[in-house]
DNA sequence: GGCAAGGAATGTGCATACACCTTCGCCACG
DNA sequence: CGTGGCGAAGGTGTATGCACATTCCTTGCC
C-alpha cells in the first residue's frame, strides 16, 4: 500500500479533473510548450495510477493541447509560429462564419444581451479595468459562438479559442488596446443589431486580425525567458 | 497464456489499428448508431485485453464517434439530424473560407491545376462516370484545402468532412446532380482563377449548400434500413 | 397477479505487474 | 581526443486483478 488515501468516489470525474487541471495550465502557460510530461510523474502529482493518467493525456491529445509520439514521454504541444498564424486566422475565419450566422439568427433577446454587455464594458474600458474587461471580452465572443445556433461551430471554435489562448492572453496590456477592442467590438454589435451578415463577418475578420497582431509582440518573445505567470 | 498469439510487435500501432477499424465500420454504417461496444467484447473480437480497447474508445470519442457515459457501455453515437445539419453548414462556412484564402493566395500552378481537373471532370459529366467524378470531385475539393495554405484550417475541414462522409456518399446517384455540381465547381474555379474571394466563397457556400439539401434525402433512410454499402 | 426490493451477472474505473522500447552515460578502441 | 557500441536506467504499451457501478432477473410481499 503506498498511495495516500483517494475517496475512491467512482463518479468518472477523477480523469477530467485532472485532464482539466492540465489543460488550464497548458493554456495558462504555466506549462511551456515542450516540457515533458511522464506519466509516472503525473500520477504521483494526482495521486493516481497511470492508467488514469494515460486517459487524460489522450483527451488533452485529441485537443491538441499535448504530442504523444509512441514508446515515448508526452510533451506539452510546440507550437511554431507558422501553425500559431494559421490557427489565428482560422479563428478569425471561424468567428466571422460565427458571427454572419448570429447575425441572422440571434434572438431579440440574444440580440440585447450582447448589446447589454457591451454597452456595460465601456465603463470597465474608462477604468482601464484590464481583468475584467478580459472576462468581459471573454463572455462577449462567447455570446457570438452561441448566437450562431450551431454546436459544431460552437466546438470547433471554442476547441481552437483554447488553443490559441495561451498567446492570446497578455494583448490587452498594449496601451490603448482597451479601447481600439471596445470600437472594434462596437463595430460587431452594430451590424448584428442591424442584422448585416456580412458586415458582421467583415468585422469579426477585422478585429481578429488585430488582436492576431496584438498576440504577434508576445509570441516572439515566448521562446528567450520562461514564462513568469 | 488464453490470448493466441498476438505478434507483439511494439509499433505502437495495434490502438490505431482498431481504432480506424472501427472508426470504418461506425462511417460505412456497419455499426449502427446506438450499438453498444463492451470493452471486453471489443477486446476478444481483436485479440487484445481491456487496455488498448479502452485507449482505442478513447480517440473514437475524442472523434465523436462513439459516446463514453461514465459506468456504463460506449456506443456508437448517434447523430441527430440537428447535429448532421450543423455539421454540413459548418463543413460549407469552413470550405468556404478555404476558397476565400485560396482565390488569394494560390500560386500559379496551383491555379492551374485546378482548372485542369475541373475541365477533364467535363469529360466525367458527359459520360455520366459516376465513380469517377467522385474521385476527381474528392481531389477538386482536396486541392481547394491545400490550396488556403493553412495546415490547421485543411485539418479542421478535413476533420469535419470526415464525420459527414458517410452521408455525403450517395449524392451523386440522384438524377442531374453531376451535371449541377460541375456547374457550381464552375463558378468556383472561375472566381478563384479571377482572385474574387468573396465570390469564390459565395459560391462554394452555394455548392454546398446543395451538396447538404442533396444528402438530405439519405440521411431520413438512414434509420429503416440497414445501408447496404 | 402486480410490484418492489434484493442479489447475481455483467461491465467499467483504477491499480499493479511485466515486457519492450528509448535514451543516455560509460568505456573500449581507433 | 573523438567515436562507436554496450549496458543500465527510466519510460511506455499491454495484461490482469480487484473494487465499485449498473442492469436485469428473481423472489417475497401485498
Amino acid at each position: 500500500m503506498t498511495r495516500p488515501k483517494r475517496p475512491l468516489v467512482r463518479s468518472g470525474t477523477t480523469v477530467e479533473e485532472m485532464a482539466r487541471a492540465l489543460a488550464d495550465e497548458i493554456v495558462r502557460g504555466t506549462l511551456a510548450p515542450g516540457t515533458k510530461l511522464g506519466e509516472g510523474g503525473l500520477g504521483e502529482r494526482f495521486g493516481v495510477s497511470r492508467t488514469p493518467v494515460r486517459e487524460a493525456l489522450g483527451h488533452l491529445s485529441a485537443m491538441g493541447l499535448v504530442e504523444r509520439p509512441p514508446n515515448r514521454r508526452a510533451m506539452v504541444a510546440p507550437i511554431t509560429d507558422r501553425r500559431l498564424t494559421e490557427m489565428f486566422e482560422a479563428m478569425g475565419e471561424l468567428e466571422a462564419s460565427c458571427a454572419r450566422l448570429a447575425a441572422a439568427r440571434m434572438t431579440a433577446g440574444e440580440r440585447n444581451a450582447l448589446d447589454a454587455l457591451h454597452q456595460g464594458a465601456r465603463a470597465l474600458v474608462r477604468a482601464g479595468a484590464q481583468e475584467a474587461y478580459e472576462a468581459a471580452n471573454s463572455r462577449f465572443h462567447g455570446l457570438l459562438y452561441e448566437g450562431c445556433h450551431s454546436g459544431y461551430l460552437r466546438d470547433l471554435v471554442v476547441a481552437t479559442r483554447n488553443r490559441v489562448s495561451p498567446f492570446r492572453r497578455a494583448q490587452f496590456r498594449l496601451p490603448g488596446r482597451l479601447e481600439k477592442s471596445w470600437d472594434e467590438h462596437d463595430a460587431i454589435v452594430r451590424a448584428i443589431l442591424r442584422g448585416d451578415s456580412e458586415a458582421a463577418a467583415q468585422a469579426v475578420r477585422a478585429h481578429l486580425f488585430t488582436v492576431s497582431a496584438a498576440s504577434a509582440a508576445f509570441v516572439t518573445d515566448r521562446h528567450a525567458p520562461p514564462p513568469k505567470e
